[in-house]
DNA sequence: CGCGCATCTGACAACGTTGTCCAGGCTCTA
DNA sequence: TAGAGCCTGGACAACGTTGTCAGATGCGCG
């Protein structure tokens, strides 16, 4: 422990490899001749064909000059034998893996999933694979999950960071690991980032509130240490401002996005003697536990909610949000990694998709005080 | 092109290569020494630490052996290099990936993230990395995938069966990856499937809707090569039979999932003379469409949906559903895949998970006719 | 009939790592 | 002080693939 690399998952190794490899590779170790569980290599193909190793080789990757009976023989042992090519020994020869790791914080989470489907999408035309994890929201899993991923030799990376510390990409960035942050921007590196217009989509959503009559907003969000909250309180704050409204402590909350917290937060801005008449909710899971606690209210609560849930139109009344494009930020991220590795890529830029407010009730409720 | 071995995904691999290698490379060429972008190997640690190679290995794997002082200088030399050892060649050497593959059908399908989630949790409790893909419900797409992942070798597989023929595994399964089957089983060969109780979800949530009355109900699922919509099908038309209920064809649609095909469907089963009072829908994909068309009606029309949704409870009326748990399902899965690992597993079984009828109001409307 | 050329094939090394095995130096004891 | 035994370190081969290059084979033409 400890005596590893620092940063590699490597203490957990010993541990990992004992508990997968057994019995197989027993099996494998016992047998005399090949290893990988038997499987058959380009080796046995050719003795089975008798042919030389290379024209396998040929043949399995569609390289011309093999005769068509040559060839035959040759795909005829490959069936007889399920031989598969090794994609590690390939790799290893020829220094590219055709797969993209990614990092995000909850593949659980509703946001993620298109956006990680995106990354796979445009992942595919390229014919790679993707090979993927949570961080759950844990800077330091983050980083090992990553630098797993490097150790993978992934020709690149997506990362929804959790961090906001990235040096440790360095070495790696050098190395020609392709990266894109998506979501977050990267800390303490120049890196490419695709993120949305955070500060200009919550400025959108809490100005419609004030459009409406608000003047007493509750912003409740995630941790202030994520970029994405950050930026939102700030679009929250300039928007109040632009209307020149004082904002008051206590109609602030940020910290985990767990429901018991939000609630007591969202409860906490309710109750209180000049209590908040309209909330906005940083993000998808706020927005959720926030419609729960406002049902049970008696006032009628405005409310907009960062990111689009579903179902949201068929709530009564329907829930205005500032919807971000999660599947736009994956494939944005996901083609602009592909650009940096075929090199027609040079200085990292960071790109801002628009976000888009949706009307559909919530948001218009007037002021009930 | 056809040349390759049936199924390898290597007929894009020529252009796959040439797109993804090019500028690292390229530059790697150049540079007389080090391939793979520069990046330093455990021969240039240890020719920068002044020791051999073997000791740098020992030294990055925590072997025993070293003395402290030479430790301290191999791992200044890795500091110094940004060494990351190359798994790849680990790979090859070792015999074991320590990574598993998860073949789903749409990563941004809300029922797939906490399955996901799940697989990868335990995943990481054993050390191993997760590489997915989405078949999207293609079986060719399917077993292009799961191939190339075990080209890559997995040492595992988790697979949501797009297709109903999974017999190109087989030569992969004597070969040692172990398999395992969720949410549908394995067509054609004997495996390890973890399913949910279907069959018995849809005849208690239709059981449900008779206990309140209604009589004509409509069955809105999936393609019927699909097996859990055929076994829903299954549970919907056993519970008509317990209650000496008649099933017309009409009452019964099974097709794709897009909103379009079910709107038509519900649209269809409510307007005809003698309308369905009630709507089973197959699955979460079809219950939110459902729920939009019958927003719609003037008519109340009760409904229950297989799968829970977010916000179901908020909608007025709440939805009823047959909920079936995903993460455990995939947790389930992928314990069982290591326990096909470490050796502790022998015969293929089919572990059946129970659903729960959750019911909020929706299937409680009594006909309204 | 012999030569040259084109085409097809195979031997060999290399990719970066780990397992095996042996050498050398050290300590400890007789 | 010599010998036994242990501990540390390194040389070497092997994992399965691909790139290089040279050899073999067959054909056409002079």
């Amino acid at each position: 422990m400890g005596r590893e690399g620092r940063g590699t998952v490597g203490e957990t190794d010993e541990r990992q490899d004992r508990r997968i490899v057994p019995e197989t590779t027993r099996r494998a170790d016992r047998l005399p001749g090949n290893r990988y569980g038997n499987r058959p290599t380009m080796k046995d193909v050719a003795a089975r064909a008798g042919v030389g190793l290379k024209t396998v080789s040929r043949v399995v990757n569609g390289e011309p000059g093999v005769t068509p009976d040559t060839e035959r023989r040759v795909q005829e042992a490959i069936e007889a034998l399920g031989f598969r090519r090794n994609d590690s020994a390939r790799v290893l020869r020829k220094g590219r893996t055709a797969s993209i790791g990614l990092v995000l914080e909850d593949l659980a989470d509703p946001f993620y999933g298109p956006l990680s489907r995106a990354v796979e999408e445009v992942a595919r035309a390229h014919g790679a694979l993707l090979i993927n994890g949570s961080s759950a929201e844990d800077p330091e899993r983050e980083q090992e999950l990553a630098l797993a991923l490097c150790a993978r030799r992934v020709d690149g990376l997506v990362v929804i960071p959790a961090g906001d510390d990235h040096r440790y990409l360095e070495p790696e960035i050098r190395a020609g690991v392709a990266t894109v942050f998506v979501d977050r921007p990267a800390g303490r590196i120049e890196a490419d980032a695709v993120l949305s217009d955070n500060y200009g989509g919550a400025r959108d959503g809490v100005a419609h509130l004030i459009a409406h009559g608000h003047r007493r907003i509750g912003f409740i969000g995630d941790m202030p240490r994520i970029h994405t909250a950050a930026e939102r309180l700030r679009g929250y704050r300039a928007a109040m401002e632009d209307a020149g409204i004082a904002v008051e402590e206590r109609w602030m909350s940020l910290g985990a996005t767990n429901p018991e917290r939000v609630r007591r937060a969202a409860e906490e801005m309710l109750s209180a003697p000049d209590p908040v008449t309209a909330v906005f909710a940083g993000n998808n899971r706020v927005t959720v536990t926030v419609i729960r606690v406002l049902a049970e209210q008696s006032r009628r609560v405005a409310l907009v909610g960062f990111d689009d849930i579903e179902l949201a139109d068929l709530l009564q009344p329907g829930v205005t949000v500032v919807a971000q494009d999660a599947a736009a930020l994956g494939r944005t991220a996901a083609e602009r990694l592909f650009r940096q590795l075929d090199g027609s890529l040079v200085a990292p830029e960071r790109i801002e998709l628009p976000t888009r407010l949706i009307t559909r009730g919530s948001g218009e409720l007037p002021p009930a005080d």
